[in-house]
DNA sequence: GCCAACGTTGGC
DNA sequence: GCCAACGTTGGC
């Protein structure tokens, strides 16, 4: 089992759309990277942070869980998607995605408040220069937020 | 809107 | 394979 921090921009799915939608496949990864972290090292089971990006208050805004492995990103073939992929093809798909289920909503915690923590300093997210959208966190960092940060959050 | 950082593309 | 140009991400 393993955690991980995965970036959305509300105004496209927010942590209140997946609430609603209860279960989404995170379509739309277009960088190997990420990609890879859904086709090779995700499991069904595993948690995950739901980040807020591109918005006023960037940060971790729910919990959310794995409960589908990578299968093929359907935005990659429709030519009306900012997705659409015209090198890819469905005999071989270029892009994944993974499915993810609502856990909970969380009291929004800021990722300058991230920072202020040394305990939280090697979580790929903060590093300087990050644009990774599926980073790994480790279980000491998965532990700091979920028992010290949120604690007192909704 | 700015810009740092990084990924991708494509000529050579 | 190199690397310049370009595009994107995403915080601020």
């Amino acid at each position: 089992m393993r955690y991980w921090l995965m970036k959305s921009e509300p105004d496209e799915v927010s942590i209140d759309d997946l609430e609603a939608r209860r279960t989404v496949p995170w379509f739309g990864v277009r960088n190997y990277q990420a990609r890879n972290f859904m086709r090779d090292a995700m499991q069904v089971g595993d948690l995950a942070f739901f980040y807020h990006s591109g918005c006023p208050v960037p940060g971790i805004a729910g919990l959310c869980e794995v409960t589908a492995p990578a299968h093929p990103d359907l935005t990659q073939f429709d030519p009306a998607s900012p997705y659409f992929d015209a090198k890819s093809s469905p005999d071989d798909p270029r892009w994944v995605c993974v499915d993810v289920r609502f856990l909970r909503k969380t009291r929004l915690v800021p990722l300058a408040e991230l920072r202020e923590h040394v305990e939280l300093a090697a979580m790929p997210v903060l590093q300087r220069g990050n644009r990774l959208s599926i980073t790994p966190v480790g279980e000491a960092e998965w532990r700091f937020v979920t028992e010290r940060l949120m604690r007192s959050g909704s």
